[in-house]
RNA sequence: CGGGGUAUGGCGCAGUCUGGUAGCGCGCUUCGUUCGGGACGAAGAGGCCGUGGGUUCGAAUCCCGCUACCCCGACCA
């Protein structure tokens, strides 16, 4: 049987949502449980989102956060004090009414059947994210201005019960980080909720290779009970809009709710202003889908398991240990190196197996880096290089002593032409559109990419236009929002401001 | 929550209309050949056919209930 073309059917030309299925099934990251819309994620994506924690946990507590963990249960009655809020989740609630199961046996069949039994006088929601239970928590640790800032983060899972799950994108439960934070003026909180929707940009573009749009939702879109919310908005392949993090302004909305309240500078008692801000495994569908081809996952280097593996090829008995052992002593040498501070992650493929098989394993589970050993390269100190963001079949042979000397820029250069390759996309698929007619016929397309308009439409006349061609308006982008006047798509008032529109995950 | 579909070895499916107690491909195990490479041959392991009830001498197959999952919409990180 010959093998296929790619290495996972379909293309993405060919059904860009199930490519996206079988890249995941290909590289083994995780798969769909027996609970409705959960996912059990694999080592191999559990390993990125570990890397994700690291990295980004580092950056937390370089700005100053502390975290903390804080209940999955929250009382019903918390949910109750913020409405907007309330509403906004209110669809998408799991509750737990009951605190004990009665085992009872069915005489017929001799089975135990379970029945819950202890119904509770309040009942308890899944955390779908944490502000009310945090802020419960922030107005008994805040009495005065000097409590504030109170930076908080936690590392936990949400429960919304989705309609729709799709692996990574939108299951019932996820992990994510919330970060809450409470300070002593508007200002205070509104440079916190920019510093941490900046420090999402810059991760996604450091770490993940993934170039975002950073701007500000529209009042249809924000996060419900926020007085603004900040945006991240990264293209993905099929020129869809992620919403890969955000960031809010809570204003006084939930203070005022829960009284998180101080005695001030001036011996008032005040309502403090709060933040919250997000990034979920949702991130993980994003990277699949930003960097991932035909030949499936595409690892950026800095969220990579193992950035280096090496394939002995091992085709004379004699000369096998030899190899092996050789692989083994440059993986070790490898892993005295470091990038970005820390030691590369090096692994020797040495199972036994055949060697194409190994090859297209490690090509659909995305290493960045591929190296194969065989007695000649023992021989002649050489080492035959793939890199994942070349093509499957391209090799290098090169000096090793070379390589381990570039191992690490070779691993940046990686990031780097990933990086250039989603801008170059992302550019390409973004344009200006200042004519209602060229806006709705854009939209009759297979996979539009997005579109920049001069923007001054109502909240109801941004609602209009998004229902009727199914798009949103992703964000306002801060870069470009003091511009030149224009009239506005829809109304023709004159507008600086600018809105990116596009269809979405 | 509305519309449709599916449930059979680890995975993907056939068999259901026309009842007679399971079959194919991939994967897995072993042996052999091959191999700077996603190869091939042979042998083998693995399923009371989602679940509860009914009809029948006999049910994966017919009838009724239940549950789960998937797809298409409306809702969303």
């Amino acid at each position: 049987m010959s093998a296929p073309k790619t290495a996972i059917t379909p293309t993405r030309a060919e059904d860009f949502p199930e490519w996206y299925q079988q890249v995941i099934k290909a590289a083994d990251l995780a798969e769909n449980s027996e609970t409705r819309g959960c996912m059990v994620i694999k080592p191999w994506g559990y390993g990125i989102w570990e890397l994700i924690q690291q990295q980004l946990d580092r950056r937390f507590k370089e700005t100053g956060h502390q975290n903390a963990y804080f209940p999955l249960l929250i009382p019903l009655s918390y949910l109750e004090k913020e409405a907007e809020h309330a509403e906004g989740f209110a669809t998408e609630c799991a509750v737990v009414t009951h605190h004990r199961l009665e085992a009872v046996k069915d005489e017929e069949t001799g089975k135990t059947k379970m029945i819950p039994t202890g119904e509770l006088a309040e009942p308890y929601v899944i955390r779908p994210t944490s502000e009310t239970i945090i802020g419960a928590a922030f107005s008994r640790w805040v009495q005065s201005y000097r409590d504030l800032p109170l930076l908080i983060n936690q590392w936990a899972n949400v429960m919304r019960w989705e309609m729709r799950p799709r692996l990574f994108l939108r299951t019932a439960e996820f992990l994510w980080q919330e970060g809450h934070t409470a300070h002593e003026t508007a200002e205070e909180a509104i440079a916190e909720t920019r510093l941490m929707h900046q420090v999402y940009a810059e991760f996604l573009r450091d770490h993940l290779a993934i170039p975002v749009i950073p701007g500000e939702k529209t009042e249809n879109e924000r996060f419900p009970g926020a007085d603004m919310t900040l945006t991240v908005e990264a293209m993905v392949q099929d020129r869809k809009a992620i919403q890969a993090g955000t960031s809010h302004f809570l204003g006084q909305n939930f203070s005022k709710a829960q009284d998180i309240s101080f005695t001030g500078r001036d011996g008032k008692v005040e309502h403090a202003f709060t933040t919250s801000w997000g990034v979920s495994t949702r991130m993980i569908g994003t990277l699949i889908m930003a960097h991932s081809d035909d030949d499936g996952l595409v690892l950026p280097p800095r969220v990579a398991t193992q950035q280096v593996v090496i394939i002995p090829v091992t085709p004379k008995e004699d000369s096998k240990q030899a190899v092996i052992d050789s692989c083994h002593a440059l993986a070790e040498t490898l892993r005295g190196h470091r990038f970005h501070g820390d030691p590369l992650r090096v692994l020797v493929d040495d199972r036994d197996l055949q060697g194409g098989v190994k090859k297209w394993e490690w090509v659909k589970k995305g290493t960045p880096i591929r190296i194969e050993i065989g007695p000649r390269d023992v021989e002649s100190r050489k080492v035959c290089l793939n890199r994942r963001d070349r093509a499957a079949n391209e090799k290098a042979f090169i000096d090793k002593e070379e390589f381990i000397r570039d191992a690490a820029d070779l691993l940046q250069e990686i990031h780097d032409a990933l990086l250039e390759k989603a801008v170059a996309f992302r550019d390409a698929n973004i344009t200006e559109c200042g004519e209602l007619a060229a806006f709705d016929a854009h939209w009759a397309q297979d996979n539009p990419g997005w579109l920049l308009t001069p923007w001054a439409g109502t909240p109801e006349e941004e609602d209009e236009l998004s229902k009727k061609h199914k798009i949103t308006i992703r964000c306002l982008p801060l870069d470009g929002q003091d511009g030149a006047e224009a009239p506005c798509l829809l109304t023709g008032k004159p507008t600086q401001q600018r809105a990116i529109w596009g269809r979405s995950y």
